[in-house]
DNA sequence: CTTTCAAAAATGTGATCACTTTCTGGAAAG
DNA sequence: CTTTCCAGAAAGTGATCACATTTTTGAAAG
């Protein structure tokens, strides 16, 4: 009555490897971790297919774990399951561009005001080090760390908020617009990119609500602004 | 609640039913459609625990598509996944309310105008007819035939839009309130409800965005006031 | 009656299987 | 050279299994 485990030149691991990483759905987690990050850094490019057993070979796991991360991700839309069941990362179009925009300045520069009363000058310290390291990313064109960074940047901000319900739908909108982010970066580089950082610290210094909002308006604005240009170049 | 198979005592059907109801997913979109208009409608309570071999007999079904349909369902936060993996409907807090009255006010009046330039006097027809039924049902006391028709008369509205991102972010936001919604009506009944629908239908009728961005506006607070006033209640 | 604690039941998780559908590649026909 | 079509490969889906953990139960002890 033994089931056959771990006989197959490779694959996933012996069984649920108990006490290794710790507790429950940490195989789930660790997939989850990696498909989404991978999705904000660009490494899937739209209309590429994804595919179950690809992934869960990729990550030396079976199927099962990498099945539910899937539809979480289609659930947020961050991937989208087409009807014959395959699962895609979306393709950009006009109409979803302009929505993700128009929700992104409804809901980010309200978030980062929720946040502000508790950010500190330690705080401003950090995204200093943060918006540091972005330039320099900016300046050598890498553009992966420049997303992962940028990611980091804005969310920083967000995660003080403590929301529970504004920062999830915040979390979606950026799985989705930045696998076309990294298309575009690839196509005109990263040189030319501003953003509205050292404002929004400085209101984060000054306990500047408006002035806060205001930096975060366009910083979307100009960075959303370039990828705008770009959009009609890659469908039209 | 659900159709039940019923065909063996216990158990899912044999195989996958090849040509029985249609295309992939089958299965899966039924248990998601099952779930989520019963959390819609008031089925599950908060702080309800929600399993998995549970639905799975009740829908009768294999634990698959439900395990799938929870973690869609978690990711859009209607469900909550404890530490323990424990599956649940989330405890309204106070924090949670204020945030989903924010960004139901941000969006949904948005939604709203981005619908109108689709709507026509057949649709005003329509919603005339649902908040008909609506008036009645208010009158009887039926709170589950409410929560369905109103939800029914808002995502008419919405859908029009055509959006492919807003409406989702709403879809998560109506999937989250409506649990504690439903104890609410339990408690303090349905009689003294009052909406701006017949205002919202007027403005369609006459295209005035304005006017329909304020009726839905004034809706939401509205409705939420009334579970606003109730939840200290409930919680403290 | 309350508390303690061990046995039993229930639950989530990861893996694997069987089956159907879909996609891909290449040979054959035009 | 292009198109058609079929066979093999690949992929998604639902079901089932084995296992660790958690929860619940129920009896014994205080």
């Amino acid at each position: 009555m033994v089931t056959r485990r771990s006989t197959s030149p490779n694959g996933p691991d012996k069984t649920h490897e108990p006490g290794s990483t710790g507790s429950r759905g940490a195989t789930r987690g660790q997939v989850d971790n990696a498909i989404r990050s991978g999705l904000l850094t660009g490494h899937f490019i739209p209309g590429k297919a994804v595919t179950i057993r690809g992934l869960a070979t990729e990550l030396g796991v079976s199927p099962m774990p990498v099945r539910e991360v899937l539809q979480r991700l289609a659930a947020e839309n961050a991937l989208e399951v087409k009807p014959n069941g395959r699962v895609q990362v979306p393709d950009m179009t006009q109409l979803r561009f302009d929505e993700l925009l128009k929700a992104r300045l409804l809901l980010e520069p309200e978030l980062a005001k929720l946040a502000l009363e508790n950010l500190t000058s330690k705080d401003a310290r950090d995204l200093t080090r943060i918006d540091d390291d972005i330039d320099v990313r900016l300046k050598t064109g890498d553009a992966e760390a420049y997303m992962r960074l940028n990611h980091a940047f804005h969310f920083y901000i967000y995660r003080a908020s403590g929301s529970e319900v504004l920062l999830p739908l915040v979390d979606s909108l950026w799985l989705q617009f930045a696998p076309f982010m990294r298309t575009v970066y690839g196509r005109v580089g990263t040189a030319n990119l501003e953003d509205r950082h050292k404002e929004a610290i400085r209101a984060i210094e000054k306990q500047d609500a408006i002035g806060l909002a205001a930096a975060i308006t366009a910083d979307i604005e100009d960075g959303m602004g370039l990828l705008g240009r770009e959009i009609l170049a890659q469908i039209g």
